[in-house]
DNA sequence: AAATATAGTGAACACGTGTTCACCTAACGG
DNA sequence: CCGTTAGGTGAACACGTGTTCACTATATTT
């Protein structure tokens, strides 16, 4: 006994309408083409027919043109549970959707690797979104060859007609330091996510300039994973161990989270007399009344409107050369610092 | 003056990979179609050429053959602030590529329009994942005739061939009203989500008929719109109001970790001892340690699972008869209630 | 040595579109 | 009445693939 494997049903054909209606095919294709000369009667008989027999003009098809586009554009999001690349990717879709591409998405889980991003660069793509940077640079390479524009979110990407958004990661890193010393903090430790990152690896250079600039030493320094679960494990190891640690300040809101949560609960701490906590990102939760979590911005609304600027400007000019833009990350101040 | 605007650079094709290397065109599709009969040394000098030149096998164009799929898949989701379809997604997603779909993703904010899922069709997809239920039921209707396959989930939906994932909503609201009944809180409040959805109505009624059986009736009920502001905001009304309430049900976790926050701090009370608060869902940010939120588990492995089950044995066989799973909720113990 | 099987090959077809091209008809102006 | 213009029309082409179909050259069996 076999399984019946059943061959696939195909759609409705420009040709069966054709047939149906008693026109040309040509004629079929005119009626879903604005501007096309048609009969305005024919057009409209066309039309019912095909609305009768369930006929849509078929996407793929029609991008094969030399003309056409396929109107995807490939998204590979970071984490998704990290909450900050959930809700840009949000903004990110809502946005293509507006210039009329759809978003294939990628990643949202743990790593994403190249082969995954090499096999869906196989679809002619109008363009290839890159957010986070745990992505080797080689995309690049293989995007030129492929002529897919290539927009680099959150972190810099040094080549050929490649567009990068990103934060001025050691700017912000700067407004933290400054209000936590301002705070009178002396004693400050700096929470990392993973480090290959670009983001972890600027943020904690900025973190570690402005220490230097004030006369400063970093308490510690430690890295964990952007996670929610990750910073609460490392404020854990920070806070037993044996130096002591006034100011902390997180490279995202994830592990603020994590860590404001153990120093209270674990350590009986005070927030912010004990221990000044400031985050980095300003996720919907930050300021959420029972949290009021101190942070850094990192503008989602800015980073996607200039990403879709970027996108829209290179499929106008695909030769032009490729742009930077940074955003300006702003300090919010809320009650944990 | 007046924008250039450049000519689309095309891909390398297999013509021009053919005329490097010195094959027929035939010989290139072969190279990259496993277990065709090519010569092997032809076939690396071929595959070097395609790698020198970047040559990939345009997908599309593939996906028009006959025998061929798009291997794109539609999902629509809801919306992404309320943590749960931010959870599922990238859990579906992940499912998806592990099946070598590539997920097409629409929604993610406020309401999706039919509109926007109809311009969706026109892709020649391999199925479209249908989550949450803001959705008219005619898009079964235009799915049938274009022969794509509807995966239904947070709902069900009654057509021909159409599979459905649905947490037993009913069987949901009857155990959180017995736990909080078993606590001994006897004015009980729901507060749903918004009320053309589905999944308010079937959370709802259960929760009024596990009352009657108890003999109580409802002491208040409120309508918001699944989001944190939301639930924090109905929280406020209903405890400014003349009603007592000691018990509150709500359609999802994220209302219920607003109304959390609101009764604790805009009226001090104390949860559970004053208020009980149970929620529904089990995202991931209900069992965090400063949160332990009492809520019903809508379990996420098991729909995607399921879901991702359906989908395979509907490609397998696109004409079988419509299934429909209900998943088994259960009730997660934690400090709120 | 003859008959047969086998691996390899390129031309041709099919997939479903949008668009160009040549052609036809009818309307219009002189 | 003729010349021009305009709108409408279907055949044909192009897009980039995978696959079938004859056909050849080599290897294997009788």
């Amino acid at each position: 006994m076999t399984t019946s494997k059943v061959s696939k049903p195909r759609r409705v054909t420009a040709k069966q309408v054709a047939k149906a209606a008693g026109v040309s095919r040509s004629a079929v294709s005119r009626a879903f083409t604005p501007g096309s000369p048609l009969d305005e009667d024919k057009k409209k008989k066309i039309l019912q027919v095909s609305e009768q027999l369930g006929y849509r003009p078929n996407a793929l098809a029609a991008g094969l043109q030399s003309t056409g586009r396929s109107n995807l554009v490939a998204i590979v999001t970071g984490d998704l549970v990290n909450h900050y690349d959930s809700e840009i990717l949000a903004k990110l879709m809502q946005g293509l959707h507006g210039m009329g591409k759809w978003p294939v998405v990628l990643g949202g889980s743990s790593e994403t690797t190249e082969a995954e991003i090499l096999e869906v660069l196989a679809y002619p793509l109008d363009a290839l979104i890159l957010r986070g940077g745990s992505v080797d640079e080689s995309v690049a390479i293989h995007c030129a060859k492929l002529n897919i524009p290539l927009i680099v979110s959150g972190r810099v990407m040094q080549a050929d007609r490649v567009d990068c958004v990103c934060c001025d990661n050691a700017r912000g890193a700067d407004l933290a330091v400054a209000q936590l010393i301002n705070h009178g903090k002396t004693r400050l430790a700096y929470l990392g996510g993973q480090e290959h990152l670009s983001s972890d690896q600027e943020r904690m250079a900025g973190f570690e300039n402005a220490l230097a600039r004030a006369g400063l030493k970093p308490a510690i320094i430690e890295h964990s994973d952007y996670s929610y679960e990750g910073g609460y494990r490392s404020i854990t190891r920070i806070l037993n161990g044996n130096g002591s640690v006034d100011g902390l300040f997180c490279a995202n809101d994830a592990m603020a989270l994590g860590a404001l949560t153990a120093a209270r609960q674990e350590f009986g701490l005070n927030i912010p007399t004990d221990l000044s906590v400031v985050g980095f990102d300003d996720i919907a939760i930050a300021q959420w009344p029972s949290i009021q979590l101190s942070t850094v911005r990192n503008d989602m609304d800015q980073t996607v409107s200039e990403i879709l600027r970027l996108l829209s400007e290179r499929l106008d000019q695909p030769a032009k050369p490729g742009e930077t833009v940074f955003i300006t990350p702003e300090f919010v101040s809320r009650g944990t610092h």
